[in-house]
DNA sequence: AGTTCTACTCGGGCGC
DNA sequence: TGCGCCCGAGTAGAAC
């Protein structure tokens, strides 16, 4: 389940792969996964003869420019991508390819067939669904902690509800989340008014170094997950709730909970987070 | 009118 | 073997 993490070690690993590379034809086998233009064969012709110059990332998606196009890509939970030699079998469930004029091959693979691709001219997409309503990149500069208490304030929902609302942080999913309210403490189900100051720091700062180290180890592969080169990786080591329901927690030996929050299963210390 | 909630998409995996 | 249910990211549309 690519989060930020995930999508910005896939952008990592594909820029290695694909910069450079001339497409010479599109293949959409799952006309579903393209969003825009409404019509896949367009999508199709459009891309055929464009060279890739570069990949990007924006929130949890993954930005290809392919001169003078991009293409603004969400993995939703198992999408995958790869490069491989055009001699090798077709995988099952794989929904788009991208043929090289070198002989290798972009390919897109997605199970449960929620992936989207959107192509818009570059510079339109980030004015565009579904760029257009994102908030702050976690990471860069702009989150300060004067941004993230002005996204909080007037907010009713619980904690957890809104950080994984993407028009107010971008890119955090239901682990980082989970594992950013442990580091900070703070029980999900917190009503976002009762939120401390104190808290709203350790909060702040739990977002961004949960992001950074999962960033360094690769990404969790607590699903499916694989980075472009089909490397898992290595964040999982370090998770320290999520999808530990019944273990003891690292910090103080209660068993971690498993609890329904905002609709998605939550794992959390009942001593540590209140 | 803005915020929050609900339903929907899909198929592998699981329990019965 | 087979059926029904669960999971979940993002969002459209409903509900508040």
């Amino acid at each position: 389940m690519p989060e930020l993490p995930e999508v910005e070690t896939v952008k990592r690993t594909l820029e290695t792969l694909i910069v450079g590379k001339t497409i010479e034809k599109v293949t959409v086998d799952l006309p579903r996964i393209i969003q825009e233009p409404p019509d896949p064969a367009l999508f199709e012709a459009l891309l055929a003869g464009r060279t890739v110059t570069g990949v990007g990332r924006r929130g949890k998606f993954l930005r290809i420019f392919v001169d003078p196009w991009i293409i603004v890509s969400h993995m939703r939970m198992e999408g995958r991508y790869s490069v491989v030699r055009r001699q090798e079998p077709v995988a099952k469930h794989t929904h788009v390819r991208f043929h090289f004029t070198d002989g290798s091959e972009l390919r897109y693979n997605d199970v449960r067939q929620f992936g989207t691709m959107h192509l818009y001219r570059q510079g339109e997409d980030l004015e565009r669904p579904p760029l257009n309503k994102l908030g702050p990149e976690p990471l860069s500069d702009t989150f300060t902690l004067d941004v993230f208490r002005q996204r909080l304030s007037n907010r009713k929902t619980t904690i957890k509800a809104l950080l994984l609302n993407q028009a107010v942080v971008s890119g955090l999913g239901n682990i980082y989340v989970d594992e950013a309210l442990f580091e900070a403490g703070i029980h999900p189900e917190r009503a976002v008014p009762e939120v401390t100051e104190e808290e709203l720091k350790r909060l702040h700062a739990a977002i961004r170094s949960t992001l950074i180290k999962a960033v360094e180890a690769g990404g969790s592969s607590v699903r499916s997950y694989v980075n472009g080169k089909g490397e898992m990786g290595m964040f999982q080591l370090q998770i320290q709730v999520y999808g530990r329901k019944g273990e003891p927690c690292l910090h103080c030996g209660e068993p971690i909970a498993k609890t329904l929050v905002a609709g998605r299963g939550t794992h959390l210390c009942p001593r540590c987070q209140r």
